[in-house]
DNA sequence: TGAATTAAATGCATAAAATGCATAAAAAAG
DNA sequence: CTTTTTTATGCATTTTATGCATTTAATTCA
């Protein structure tokens, strides 16, 4: 009910949203506040204005709804074999083509964990795990807050993408003055916030003509694979999901670009073990020897 | 209910607990099964065990308890002029003689804030915060993670602490190797999870005869004050706290021991202005010039 | 083994609660 | 000043929760 007020701003838009009469939603308000001895609104004019103790209210009926929503879906996923639910959320930059024989190997070895994929948790995963919406991250660049429970997968190297009718195509490598010369193709629209900012363009003093946001991974393939634009990728990525793009890749300056890639798994949740068991088996698939 | 249950351990204790008939609850739980379409305890015999699924209805029930707690507390305390609350937490380690001014500070300022104060959230304030059982805390040593809303206080002085009878007291001050020679006094029982640890102990490669773990503040000082034994705090707290259990303060070697203060605040919370705002007037009270 | 004991489930009557209707009150819009 | 819109209220009704009495199931102990 706070919640829906909060959204509809009105008592009888809230009322419709959850399929009740203006009545008795009339009511339920008074008696929250009978309950809670507290106005919850003021109703000076006709607008549903919040008190100080209302918005306090809506803050929490964010967090318990959300939690409910989670454990709710959670609860769905436990019929049959299914005994815990663990969500799995990769940073934007991640690939995916490993994600089948994860399914395969819990199915094998732990039939018991349903696992719950978020292909792309956006660039800061952490908050993703702060917050409770998934359980286990799977991050590039620095490592992790230490009071995660993280996991080194290993160390990969940054290419740069292309069109494989690219200008630069001819050359064996990139090097980081050639990126002034073409659009840069980024998940976020200021480029400072990638890792490609503080290892290319900033060392080497170099920024690229105009730098095209993407918003996803996806988008920002395709868009490469349409323009004159360039763009940096993990290895992993990069040769798993560039060739379905026709992207060609190639070598930053010397190749001695890496980045490292972490799995942080959240301490002190219900489900420690199955998340532990899944980080394990993602850490034995994306070894990095193959 | 869900919590009563996992508290109480059968249906017939929990319903006492809830003060209602065994019978309402027992209808409850099947309600409660109907409605997710799980079974949430197996009573293959007559104890009470709760499925996966219960286990993850329970964890739910704790997270939500909680919340709506904490929520009922704070609207609690606003009734009069008081519009937010902010909890802040204080390391074990420190002092507390500087609270009524920031009481009388917040009244005169902004007297709509309500502060309520956990004088001791232990040695790891972060995961207090992090559980948001806290909006702020006081900590020393290294700076909090990035993710929280940090302020610096400080820097502080390590000072070690004796009964004015000590037979280190005629010492000017006191030497690492000294420490080999008496009981230290500590809030934990390993020693090895202190600052002291790090600071002292393992850089000089001494280590105390033995360790008493004393679990509060309040009880080092009392013990330190009846023993032999020897602790080390914050010159910000040792001054203030020592005097009051007839202890003495030494500088370490050439004193040149600090630790650092530090306030870390949550971010993205809902009184996050307040938070702010308690947190300014800390750093206005705390200054180290005094 | 079998009676006693204890815990949980169930059917049904009843109590409690939430809801809706009709309507009033209040405020804004025209 | 009237109309329209939004919220509040009293009361009847429906829905839901509870308790009693009883049954079922499992454990204990003679």
């Amino acid at each position: 009910m706070i919640r829906a007020l909060e959204v509809a701003g009105s008592v009888s838009a809230a009322a419709i949203a959850l399929q009740v009469s203006q009545s008795a939603l009339s009511h339920r308000i008074r008696e929250a506040e009978r309950l809670l001895d507290t106005p919850l609104y003021s109703r000076q004019n006709k607008k549903l204005v919040a008190t100080p103790a209302g918005l306090r209210v809506q803050f929490a009926a964010r967090r318990v709804l959300a939690e409910l929503e989670r454990a709710e879906q959670d609860v769905a996923h436990m019929s049959g074999g299914v005994t815990t639910t663990v969500r799995l959320g990769l940073e934007a930059y991640a690939s995916h083509h490993w994600l089948p024989e994860l399914y395969q190997q819990l199915a094998i070895k732990c039939a018991h964990i349903g696992l719950e994929i978020t292909a792309d948790v956006g660039l800061h995963p952490e908050s993703a795990l702060r917050q409770q919406s998934i359980d286990i991250a799977l991050i590039s660049g620095l490592p992790p807050a230490k009071d995660f429970n993280c996991m080194h997968l290993g160390e990969d190297s940054l290419l740069a993408l292309m069109a494989s009718d690219h200008p630069l195509a001819k050359n064996a490598s990139v090097f980081p003055e050639m990126f002034a010369d073409f659009p840069y193709v980024a998940y976020h629209t200021n480029p400072e916030q990638g890792r490609e900012y503080d290892l290319v363009f900033r060392r080497h003093h170099v920024l690229p003509s105009n730098v095209i946001s993407a918003g996803v991974t996806e988008a920002v393939l395709t868009i490469v694979g349409q323009s004159q634009g360039l763009t940096i990728l993990p290895a992993w990525t990069a040769l798993s999901q560039g060739p379905k793009y026709g992207l060609i890749t190639r070598p930053i300056g010397d190749g001695a670009l890496t980045t490292q890639w972490y799995l942080a798994g959240l301490h002190q949740v219900a489900n420690r073990e199955a998340i532990l068991e899944v980080m394990q088996t993602i850490q034995n698939i994306t070894r990095f020897n193959d």
